[in-house]
DNA sequence: CGACTTTAGCAACGCTGTTGCGTTAATACC
DNA sequence: GGTATTAACGCAACAGCGTTGCTAAAGTCG
């Protein structure tokens, strides 16, 4: 590890902050982080001279000399996120500040094989560029989020769930020749809760991104980063059992949360097994956020919501102090493609890994 | 974050593998850490110069210098754990290498209170460094594995179950004035991960302590930190739901892994139960170990331990890289107690956050 | 207009790991 | 036995990060 760690942290706190409040000074941005004002000077300065910030005029104190105030160019860096289901794909054009600029959705041929999805995400990312006019040092590069399962570390599709031609493809490796631009690869629900992290900053340190979507799966964000787990194949919730002698799951179990979820005669039952398996995640795992989402849960969005909020005042003790946020995503059925994208900002803006070191900085003269 | 950052950071990089490894050098610490040779010199220079290393003769190569080889002094560093249960508190010893030096257990009176409790403690704790003759700078502090709900950021219980003069107790607090010592306080099982994550080196990234002792709960080391949640109360794993209209838990809720297990007509029932609970775990973090233990569970350790190994092998998809590491603890009943003093030395010589700098470096001259 | 307050920034510094290069201690070769 | 080769060690100068000390700037207040 480089000294250069530091500056990446520092500066990737910086940029997390400004997502988060409208403008910044040096002051509070030292109090924040904890960094002497002089440090906070020449972060600052470095971010503006590669165009991530600028200066928006003055604060004028009761009384003193005025403070320079900045704000983050949320245009400076974008990245195009993709979302591939069994039916279609999904394209987004993300900013820095995590707001989707864009977004079109492409039918995918039925038991698509990868040369045919790549045909359509290569097609798809040429036409945005395109119209957007984007140049190399502004597109930060392509994010997917794929159903799994998946070698998230290697961007490998390990052989997804009822799709014959998936065994073992380098979709990463293929994306980034076809492309030219860096690709990262990531199951679907892991990449929607960075969408959901990036967007609400750090207080939103652990939570699960809750989807229903042909599945059930739960993205999950624990001590303010992405948790993949052993085998990069976490989340999986939807085949947890809930019902020890329920019905047969595809998956081989029985009673699995999904098909329990899936025989519920009506919604409202459905939402109240689906909360139930919401409280054991908070049980487990003690979230501060649940963020609802998926295709086939947003139709009914405010009765999943009402029934989550309802199982955690009533089936999780400790009422005073065990606070749990409950919401929809604000992202609707974007939220995996630009939760995608983010992970492609994430990378090269969000805080470093000290395990890893970073490549060495795209644009920095 | 001060440059002592990354001192400490490559100095609890090295610590970590001298406890996994018998006899380190440079050059082999340099390619492990990514270091250049000249800087891990200086790393060891200083890891031996605080007495956490000594040199350990040389290696000769076929042709060349001699390599000097060093190994780590287990005793240059202890620190005493607790395990408060209902009934008894339990104190060990253990030292850098994360080995259990003394182990004793007295018992608690029936409900009882703080002071009752402080005053075992203080006896107990009194009577190690006494007949160990431990001084001040070997002796790094006191952990405390505690029944929860508690708020380990401060170290107070919120309000351990069935014991009724435990309603906001400042426990950590209390405990270090009563013993001028260092105490940090934390849920049982997470205590009890720390142990095996400590032992065990850095392979062990994502892993579930397991633990069936009245209730059942699991303690998670996730991303190679303990997972503690947003109110530090992760871990309550007995209270999730495997059967939806199953028995009446204590916690209010129906069918509760805990409940469940409670009521199986035998221990392969019971087992086979928990077995299926921990699949559910699997699925939702994707864990890399599985490490059973307990006062309830160790008498069948082996029937408890075959069950899971077979739950892994039959519920889970994915068979040829899905790889889980199921084991019962090796420390027995000292599992809580031996990882809540390791969480002391891991706060002071484990991998430091960049959240919050290290206290001044003890003894460092 | 001078005193005071608040913020900004230059310059020197301390500490980290890195780089360059010479040194040391062993074996292999002639 | 001397010389070359090898592998590891370590001094010294260096680069880059945040910190410290101090001065300057830009306002308000009396």
């Amino acid at each position: 590890m480089h000294l250069a760690f530091l500056r990446d942290y520092h500066e990737a706190l910086v940029i997390a902050l400004a997502r988060t409040v409208p403008t910044l000074e040096r002051g509070t941005v030292a109090e924040v982080t904890g960094l002497t004002p002089q440090a906070v000077s020449k972060v600052l300065a470095r971010l503006v001279e590669e165009g991530l910030l600028e200066p928006a005029g003055v604060r004028r104190p009761p009384r003193g000399k005025p403070a320079a105030v900045y704000r983050l160019v949320p245009g400076s860096r974008r990245a195009i996120g993709a979302h591939v289901t069994r039916r279609e794909l999904r394209l987004v054009l993300v900013d820095l500040a995590g707001t989707v600029l864009a977004s079109i959705a492409t039918p995918l041929p039925a038991d698509f094989t990868p040369d045919e999805l790549l045909d359509e995400l290569a097609s798809g990312v040429t036409t945005m560029i395109a119209e957007r006019q984007l140049a190399t040092p502004e597109l930060a590069g392509v994010g997917i989020g794929m159903i799994g399962p998946l070698d998230q570390s290697t961007g490998t599709v390990r052989g997804a769930h009822r799709l014959r031609h998936w065994q073992d493809v380098p979709l990463a490796e293929l994306a980034e020749q076809r492309l030219g631009l860096p690709v990262v690869v990531d199951k679907d629900v892991t990449a929607g809760v960075t969408a959901e992290a990036w967007r609400r900053g750090n207080t939103f340190r652990d939570a699960a991104l809750v989807v229903v979507d042909a599945g059930v799966g739960a993205g999950l964000w624990l001590g303010g980063a992405a948790h993949r787990g052993a085998h990069t194949n976490a989340s999986e919730f939807g085949h947890a059992v809930v019902q020890l002698d329920g019905p047969r799951c595809a998956c081989g179990r029985r009673g699995c949360l999904e098909a329990v979820h899936e025989q519920a005669p009506d919604p409202a039952t459905a939402a109240a097994v689906l909360a139930t398996g919401v409280v054991n995640l908070l049980q487990t795992l003690d979230l501060g956020h649940i963020v609802l989402g998926g295709a086939d849960l947003l139709p009914h969005g405010d009765l999943y919501r009402e029934a989550v909020e309802d199982a955690v005042r009533t089936q999780l003790p400790g009422a005073g102090w065990l606070t749990v946020n409950v919401s929809l995503t604000s992202l609707g059925t974007d939220v995996v493609a630009a939760g995608a994208a983010m992970q492609v900002l994430n990378a090269r803006y969000g805080l470093p890994d000290p395990t890893r070191p970073r490549e060495p900085a795209a644009a920095s003269r």
